[in-house]
RNA sequence: UGUCCUAUGGUGUAAUGGUAGCACAACAGGUUUUGGUUCUGUUUGUAGUGGUUCGAAUCCGCUUAGGACAACCA
């Protein structure tokens, strides 16, 4: 039996079994004539079993609306839109997920994706973030077809506003901003009107061009518009859409000394723009009525219904043990509780990239979250995963001690290297190998030797044989240690047939240890970066610390910081390949983890930022 | 105590009235010259409740929990 709503052609549909009512498999069928709504009681013609398709990712909900709007043909078929940041700070992972949102639907969907800085509030912006924020995004691995600014916009949001005064839709009020904001009501109850709610179209006129003359105080009076003090919407009590602001300009210089709000410049920006598709984070929903509303008055009652932008939402990035806002980002560079805007343990476009992190393996964290409307908190274990998925497949494999213990193989005759050959990364062999010196002493970590092992120990114990990676299999003798028991030396003996390439290198053993050549290894910094917060949801505690505490923020954040983000270790041995390692090259460290060369390493002074440790599933530790 | 939004394994996300699937995490095993990678398997889920329906994660009502909104910020 199939159960189907008519249709006429060829369809596919799926066939159940009367027993079960659940579909048992897909049948492609062909329908020659209008069937009723309903059962059909005979296959008219079973053509093939179509076998399940393979899995692909389904569309998220923007890209659905986006398909829709396509199908019924608004816009014309076309689709633009705007990444928008303030130029006052850098570009975060949060940042991300939203670039990733505004470049990835015009380019998914044939559309173009302009940059435009929403510079409406000289005081907090620069053109530092401005450059910061266009190479980030550049490096992330997106175009954009413009680059705009709000600012660009001045004066047609100017005229506008005058157009609105001069109909009775906006007024200035001269009240200090506590009267305003003490008449806003709360949102369980209205807001009283302003005094001045209803004065003279003249007197509002005449005051607005005073606003802008640089006569007049900061705060001294605002243009708010006339909508409804009773709203329940607490945006549409009467906004204030401009404001004094006697800061220079980073654009527009001293030009300006009456700014326009937000929400009174970015609807109106996307309109004068084109943007089809205004998409942003929840945190906006409540400003999408007066985003519709602005653009209504600046157009008159022309129907745009197939031709306005509209604004869509979804879910903005949480990650655990990481603090997104911008405010407290700031903040931690300013008291210098860390490095920098580009420190390694910064969620920043920036911070990521000094540590390690790829374009690649953060726009594949962001496709692994998806958009949504519910408000997340995403694991770091997932935005790790991506990164050691995407560094596996391109890192160069190379041998680092970051721990060091001497291994002497004292069998091995002294002044006597060998130039053996060790693949560079055994998932792509077009990476080709490089050469690496063996010799009687050898730098191999701490933790490779155990006098006393427990059973499952793989590594050098007295009596074990282990592989010393790409040359020998050695058997452990023993070890010297201090007068405190701490080991100095450890010994073996190496097996010379067994060396890498010889048929009896082929022998089993347990466990396999890197190493570097004592003589022939450099010297390198190694910097060993962790979770810069020790709680997993920051912002919650945070505003936990400050409320129930009566901390100040910076005081807060040095309670809530992990004192083991960062581990420097001056005296690392690595194999001199990696002599040669330029700022930002990429390496595994052999059972260690994925490492990037410093933008600050040089060939004598070599330094390595640890990105994300290996996955590591030994469990005996004790 | 207003308006709007949300709720699917530990985490994130699919299923758009018709077999609850995927990824991460965890666990077990195979392979492995990285205790990596890879492969196989296992554990764990529709917040609660009532209704509509042959059939509900999906639609409706109520409950609970969470989020957003009261900057001259964006």
């Amino acid at each position: 039996m199939i159960i189907f709503n008519g249709d006429v052609g060829f369809v596919e549909r799926k066939v159940y079994l009367c027993s079960q009512i659940i579909p048992v498999c897909i049948i492609r069928i062909v329908v020659n004539r209008r069937v009723p709504d309903g059962i059909l009681k005979d296959i008219i013609m079973a053509e093939e079993i179509i076998t399940p398709e393979g899995p692909k990712r389904s569309l998220n909900f923007i890209e659905q609306i986006v398909e829709q709007d396509l199908a019924e043909g608004k816009n014309d078929g076309r689709v633009q839109t705007r990444f928008p940041p303030e130029p006052n700070g850098y570009l975060h992972i949060g940042h991300a997920k939203a670039i990733c949102m505004d470049f990835g639907i015009a380019e998914r969907y044939g559309g173009i994706c302009n940059l435009r800085f929403d510079d409406t509030n000289p005081t907090k912006e620069n053109v530092e973030y401005v450059d910061a924020i266009m190479e980030d995004i550049q490096w992330l691995g997106f175009k954009w077809a413009n680059v705009y600014y709000a600012s660009d916009y001045f004066q047609q949001l100017w005229d506008f506003a005058v157009e609105l005064i001069k109909e009775g839709k906006a007024y200035i009020d001269e009240q200090p901003q506590e009267a305003i904001l003490a008449q806003k009501g709360t949102p369980t109850q209205p807001g009283i009107e302003s005094p001045y709610r209803n004065r003279p179209i003249e007197e509002s006129l005449a005051l607005f061009n005073k606003m802008n003359s640089g006569e007049l105080e900061e705060g001294s009076m605002v243009l708010r518009a006339k909508i409804d003090m009773a709203h329940n919407n607490m945006l549409f009590r009467d906004p204030i859409i401009y404001r004094i602001v006697k800061t220079p300009h980073h654009r527009t210089g001293d030009k300006w000394k009456a700014y326009p709000m937000y929400d009174f410049a970015h609807g109106q920006s996307d309109f004068f723009e084109g943007v089809t598709h205004s998409l942003c984070t929840l945190e906006f929903v409540p400003h999408r009525p007066l985003y519709d509303l602005f653009i209504d008055w600046l157009k008159k009652g022309e129907d745009l219904d197939d031709h306005r932008p509209k604004q869509r939402e979804f879910n903005k990035l949480n990650l655990n043990y990481t603090l997104l806002s911008k405010r407290n980002l700031l903040a931690l560079v300013q008291n210098k509780l860390v490095d920098g805007w580009d420190d390694p343990r910064m969620p920043t476009i920036c911070g990521y990239r000094r540590r390690g992190y790829t374009p690649e393996a953060i726009r594949l964290f962001v496709d692994k979250i998806g958009y949504t409307l519910y408000d997340a908190l995403n694991d770091m274990a997932l935005m790790e995963s991506a990164c050691r998925e995407d560094l596996n497949k391109r890192a160069t494999r190379v041998s680092a001690v970051i721990n060091h213990v001497k291994l002497i193989i004292t069998n091995y005759p002294e002044g006597v290297t060998e130039q053996l050959e060790t693949v560079n990364n055994p998932e792509d062999e077009s990476a080709g190998t490089h050469t690496i010196t063996f010799s009687r002493e050898l730098w191999i970590e701490r933790d490779d030797f155990m006098e006393d092992a427990p059973k499952k120990y793989f590594r050098l114990t007295p009596g074990q044989d282990v592989r010393l990676k790409s040359a020998y299999i050695v058997t452990c003798t023993g070890c010297k240690k201090d007068a405190d028991g701490n080991v100095q030396e450890v010994y073996c003996e190496y097996i010379p047939q067994t060396k890498t390439g010889e048929p009896e290198s082929n022998r089993r053993v347990k466990g396999t240890i890197h190493w570097v050549s004592a003589q022939h290894a450099v010297k390198a910094e190694v910097r060993l970066y962790d979770r810069l917060w020790n709680v997993e949801n920051p912002r919650d505690e945070l505003a936990r610390l400050r409320e129930e505490e009566g901390l100040d923020a910076v005081e807060a954040m040095k309670r809530m910081i992990n004192p083991e983000s960062l581990e420097i270790r001056p005296e690392c041995y690595v194999e001199a390949f990696l002599a040669q390692a330029k700022p930002m090259d990429h390496f595994q460290f052999q059972r260690i983890g994925y490492f990037c060369a410093d933008k600050d390493s040089t060939p004598e002074h070599l330094i390595f930022n640890r990105t994300v440790s290996l996955k590591d599933s030994w469990k005996p530790k004790q």
